[in-house]
RNA sequence: GGGAGUUUAGCUCAGCUGGUUCAGAGCAUCUGCCUUACAAGCAGAGGGUCGGGGGUUCGAAUCCCUCAACUCCCA
């Protein structure tokens, strides 16, 4: 059988993907198992696969892949996100390639496009997911528009306002005029800016002179109600109550005087806008001034506004220096940086502005469900990493109400229903609310309703999603899947989106279960290319997520994203790294080759195959054990590195030189299949990190018939024996290869050692030591060959016979750098021990600790010396 | 402006409540090898006064203070 010496891993990764599907491997229903629960962070459904996802999905696979081998019944739910402001503006600007404004829809016409759309393209990622090997049970795939979630939305929206923690109000609202909606706080990005800062002249009414106001927004100006001192502020303590003209406007208004007036800044006076800042907002509402809205929905400046009607308000800006400079009324202008506010997804400069919405209480809400915050805070639900707790806690603490509701058509709309004459009541149908109307007196037809025509936040849907994906919430809900699934183990997901959604899932999951959603959550970093900027489609810094599970293999991309990515770290992406994962994929399927490549013979195994078995079950036993507790801290990276280290140092370096036959003689059959009981063993352990090529390993080497890795016991860790004269052994080998190697030796001309009876541990394993530093093991204390070399292993002294004349100059050269830090450590220890205040305070542990040292370190040194004066 | 975090080898990172020969790993680098599984490989090796300064302690990468640089979050 020839089998080729480079890994393909293209075929065997779409044969084996398909296999398990055909065979529902990843399908869950619950049964007598304890389940094990992972839902997906729905990805949004216009999006495609990057590298942020393969990061995500592939840290949630190890997860679910393990927990699923340990005889857990595995739960990885798919699904997908409506995404209701990205999506829009995607099939909104797709309309407009099509020379379709979307104002010359109805409301049905835009959705039935937008489904459309979804229908289309709104698979694709999850398709993406499979050929990353995505374990998810399929069957379950959801999306959070879907009718029963949709239904389930709405249901919560009546629930929540019934409870009184939703309301309908006025207030300022973050603005986004490109995507004409309300943004909630958390889509505001903040971003410096490098802006303009005028001067502009207020002349005075009742008093001779002027007032200097600086602004960055003289477009505003038309709104002005009033202008602001400190009243500490002694330069104008005795203009406060006179008037000031609004320039250009000629508007009269008054000066008032209020200690949120920061006398350092600009001149130290404040035009007061209610309409376009919230804290002019706040004082125009402390001191009961009017609101005159200068701007339109799309940003450009409304009738109100007077001057430049119709323009953009950032062209009306220049047009209002321009004519203000005419007037003389422009002192000066300067450089001003400054954070601006810009949409997440329409990246506009964000407006403040006064409109009515909808919005959550969230103090009271959390009045009501203190365990979000403390469950977090006392680690009943856990972060990895902790430092986030933090960042959580913070913002809990200072949670602002929840601007629930958005003026976009793709979505769940909000069930309100209004009045002709503006009366509104919460209910499902047009027909419930005409009786909730008929209740509160008002005579209606559910005919003449109309209902509110905004939809809710995309947050407001998917922060039900570990509860709405098992049908668990809603008028209709049936708590039986939910009662086996949920809480959910883990949840995998970017810090980036910790109080969108993470927050308001754990509130969803107290309000509506009075339990957690999930027991721990995993933060993933953020992936960066080399010069640590974000990825992003703008930059063309990101590589392709599906070009790259092409050229090199999902295995290799997965092992590539997680060998660097410890929790909440950064990370960045280099194809080096996945190159590492090709080249782990190649050794691994070279050590297959090897040892199906022998021919076989019946003798017994040899001694040092016997030898090389038990080294590599002791290593194997204490890399289990350290995966365990790797998993149980979730530092996954750490744990693959075990089993790369594992399998490429320990099977490949180690265990198979030292079973490999010489050549053109066979090997015993027992060996042969002790190893390929191993490899399947490693295999499996490898398998929730690198599920293809390990499915494949095993399946050639039993002919297929194996049970499936994906549902196959994983391996478990025994008592471990033996593992010091391991360690000692294969240090002797090292140490031989390295005299070897310092003097120009040939690995293949064999020497001779003497090893001193004592050194028991190594004995053992002679024959293993024999195979690997090719040399011949005599067991001898007394004789010292002539031309002999000692090496140290531990507290042994073992000799090595050498062709070849010893320099010795050189080696009293090197012992004596040997004999000097020894003399140095030896006495920074006994100057520890001879501390009375080290010996009386530490732990005695540690003062035995040193004693050890001190007596290990001596008797070294000791050999050491007795060389020098060998060789003197 | 407020808060949090980070700084350890050329690069990416581990080092838990101070104490093992503790200064580590992977990659990269260097040296020698086309050794009959794999050059996407084999065998070795060299790299760091743990950001600077000060302090606590018998003992500090680890605790405290301070300075510097960077990152993130919030307003």
């Amino acid at each position: 059988m020839e089998i080729s010496a480079k890994y393909n891993p293209s075929d065997i990764e779409n044969k084996w993907y398909q296999h398990w599907l055909s065979q529902k491997y990843f399908r869950s229903v619950p049964d007598e198992r304890p389940a094990y629960t992972i839902v997906i962070p729905p990805p949004n459904v216009t999006g495609v696969l990057h590298m942020g996802h393969m990061l995500n999905n592939t840290i949630q696979d190890v997860l679910i892949r393990k927990a699923r081998k340990q005889g857990f019944n595995a739960c990885w739910v798919p699904g997908t996100d409506h995404a209701s402001i990205a999506t829009e503006a995607k099939v909104v600007k797709l309309l407009a390639e099509q020379g379709i404004p979307k104002s010359s829809l109805t409301r049905e016409e835009f959705l039935k496009h937008a489904f459309e759309w979804k229908e289309k393209y709104g698979g694709i990622i999850l398709q993406q997911l499979q050929k990353l090997g995505a374990s998810c049970d399929w069957d379950r795939t959801r999306f959070t528009m879907e009718p029963s979630l949709y239904e389930a939305v709405v249901d919560v929206f009546i629930d929540l306002y019934r409870k009184g923690l939703i309301y309908r109000g006025t207030k300022m609202v973050n603005w986004d005029p490109a995507g004409q909606t309300t943004l909630s706080d958390e889509e505001v990005i903040f971003k410096e800016t490098t802006d303009q800062l005028y001067y502009v002249i207020y002349k005075g009414v009742d008093f001779d002179g002027e007032l200097m106001v600086a602004t960055a927004r003289p477009e505003t100006i038309a709104g002005d109600v009033a202008v602001c001192v400190n009243p500490n502020d002694e330069r104008y303590q005795s203009l406060i109550g006179k008037k000031v003209r609004v320039p250009l406007i000629n508007r009269e208004v008054a000066i008032i005087a209020d200690e949120y007036i920061d006398i350092e800044f600009g001149t130290g006076v404040l035009k007061v806008t209610p309409a376009h800042d919230i804290n002019d907002y706040n004082i125009g509402q402390k001191y009961n001034l009017p609101v005159i809205d200068t701007l339109n929905a799309d940003g450009t400046i409304s009738t109100a506004g007077e001057l430049f009607v119709g323009e953009d308000r950032f062209v009306a800006r220049k047009q209002w220096v321009k004519s203000l400079k005419e007037v003389g009324l422009l002192s000066k202008q300067e450089n001003y940086i400054h954070n601006v506010g810009y949409s997440e997804r329409t990246d506009a400069v964000v407006e403040p502005r006064i409109s009515t919405q909808w919005f959550m209480n969230m103090q009271d809400f959390m009045k009501k469900n203190p365990e979000v915050l403390s469950s977090v805070m006392n680690d009943e639900m856990k972060f990895y990493p902790a430092k986030l707790k933090n960042t959580y806690r913070h913002w809990m603490e200072n949670v602002k109400d929840w601007n629930i509701s958005r003026q976009l058509w793709w979505g769940h709309r909000i069930p309100a229903w209004y009045t002709n004459n503006g009366e509104w009541v919460v209910a499902k149908t047009a027909q419930e609310a005409a009786a909730e109307f008929e209740q509160k007196g008002v005579s209606v037809n559910a005919g003449d309703l109309s209902q509110d025509s905004d939809v809710l936040d995309t947050w407001f849907s998917s922060w039900l999603w570990p509860i709405s994906v098992f049908d668990g919430i809603g008028a209709n809900a049936d708590k039986t899947e939910l009662g086996y699934y949920y809480p959910t183990n883990d949840l995998v997901t970017g810090p980036d989106i910790l109080f969108f959604w993470v927050a308001r899932m754990i509130m969803a999951g107290y309000e509506f279960e009075g339990k957690m959603p999930f027991k721990n959550v995993y933060f993933t970093g953020l992936i960066r290319d080399k010069q640590r900027r974000k990825m992003s489609k703008s930059l063309g810094n990101s590589p392709d997520a599906l070009e790259l599970i092409e050229k090199y293999g999902a295995d290799s991309v997965r092992m590539g994203l997680l060998l660097c990515s410890p929790a909440g770290n950064d990370i960045l992406f280099d194809e080096t790294q996945i190159e590492q994962g090709r080249n782990f994929c190649n050794k691994i399927w070279n050590a297959f080759r090897l040892i199906q490549g022998w021919e076989t013979h019946e003798n017994e195994p040899t001694a040092a195959a016997n030898q090389a078995k038990a080294f590599m079950e002791s290593r194997l036993n204490d890399t289990l054990k350290d995966i365990e507790q790797l998993f149980q801290e979730f530092r996954l990276s750490d744990a693959l590195m075990a089993i790369y280290k594992l399998i490429w140092d320990d099977f490949c370096a180690v265990y198979l030189e030292a079973i490999k036959p010489p050549y053109g003689e066979g090997i015993s059959a027992q060996t042969q299949r002790e190893a390929q009981e191993i490899l399947q063993l490693l295999m499996s352990l490898l398998h929730p990190y690198m599920p293809f090529i390990s499915e494949e390993i095993v399946q050639l080497l039993t002919n297929g018939m194996s049970e499936t890795l994906v549902l196959s016991a994983y391996p478990t860790a025994h008592e471990n024996t033996g593992g010091e004269s391991s360690q000692e052994s294969l240090q002797l080998v090292t140490e031989i290869r390295n005299t070897r190697n310092t003097r120009g030796l040939s690995p293949k001309e064999s020497l001779n050692i003497w090893i001193p009876k004592s050194a028991t541990g190594i004995l053992h394993m002679q024959d293993f030591v024999e195979k690997l530093a090719n040399v011949t093991v005599h067991q001898d204390e007394t004789t010292k060959p002539s031309n002999g070399m000692p090496v140290i292993v531990g507290v042994h002294e073992i000799w090595v016979e050498l062709s070849v004349e010893i320099d010795i100059d050189k080696e009293r050269e090197e012992l004596q750098k040997e004999k000097i830090y020894y003399d140095g450590f030896i006495a920074s220890v006994k100057k520890k021990l001879e501390n009375e205040r080290f010996v009386q305070n530490a732990k005695p542990e540690i003062v035995e600790v040193e004693r050890k040292k001190l007596s290990d370190a001596s008797e070294k040194l000791s050999i050491i010396e007795k060389r020098l004066s060998q060789l003197s």
